[in-house]
DNA sequence: TATGTTATCGCAAACTTTTGCAATAACTGG
DNA sequence: CCAGTTATTGCAAAAGTTTGCGATAACATA
């Protein structure tokens, strides 16, 4: 049984349908590499199945992310999915200024996570856990608040890189 | 000269030019107490400046976070803001399940952000950052968010709960 | 104070994501 | 296999946020 079978398997196990637009957009997320945009999604579903509308997509990563079956990842203010792996979990450090999604070991968030439960009483949500910050380089080339200190261009956005 | 005053100062140091709209924004996020949401931001600034346009009091607030005056929180997919206080930083943990915020102190952050310099050469932006999970009485009562919403009930010794 | 430069504003429209609702289709039990 | 129940879909529209653009106003310089 494969992977994508056995997703299958469990979500009916909970009670929820099996549709040909659920099998589509999993069969999709699973195809592609890496992190894939919604409206990448929505292109690809629509080839196979024209009628698949934008929300449907939504709904159903939604529902796959709620039951574990894909990890949301944020980058840009936009979604990205993937399919989570058995195993082999990780979290994403993003560059804001060139966006690019480095892969996180969860070990790195583990103790975090053992702190925050046993001061806090609060479990975190580390299995869709997206670390911002600025990637080496980014820092080597611009991007220092404090150079742009005497500009008064305001530099209104750094554009848009591919994810790797 | 007020913390208000300062921050005013700074933004012209930089480049940027003080409008009427800047003023008054900074002066209601000052005010409020806590996190304030963008259109109850809004709404109060419309009271003195009625002509002022939602998408300034957005750039307005982007351009406050940017150079560090506010702190942005994300609250249940909406844009949160308060003003960030010269030496008292803290983050957020959000419940997402009642969407109480509950402050986080920085030491909390520091030794992962270190690890991440060191292992990945990569800075991670923990001025904004937010923690997702469940908090103790959510996760206690289970299911249901709603019944939870807007309770606070369970503030007893956490430290430092905020209602949004 | 007058003038030029350009950052910022207001407006309208776009974009991303969510939601309400009636019609449809997936499962259930007979 | 059929009928009933109800989760799910497609559509349209809303909600939250961002962006393009021409007009305006803030600051610098003289």
């Amino acid at each position: 049984m494969t992977s994508q079978e056995q997703s299958l398997h469990y979500l009916q196990s909970l009670g929820y349908r099996l549709t040909p637009q659920r099998l589509l957009v999993l069969a999709i997320v699973a195809g592609g590499d890496g992190h894939m945009g919604v409206d990448e999604i929505h292109r690809q579903a629509r080839a196979a199945y024209p009628y698949l509308d934008l929300a449907t997509v939504y709904r159903t990563l939604r529902l796959f992310k709620q039951v574990g079956v894909v990890t949301e990842v944020d980058i840009d203010n936009r979604l990205h999915y993937e399919l989570t792996g058995p195993g082999e979990k990780h979290h994403h450090m993003v560059c804001r200024a060139c966006h690019r999604a480095i892969n996180l070991s969860p070990r790195y968030l583990e103790q975090f996570r053992d702190t925050l439960r046993q001061e806090f009483d609060f479990e975190p949500d580390i299995e869709h856990f997206t670390v911002a910050g600025r990637c080496r380089y980014c820092r080597e080339t611009a991007a220092d608040p404090a150079a742009n200190a005497g500009n008064a261009a305001h530099a209104d956005d750094i554009d848009d890189v591919e994810i790797p």
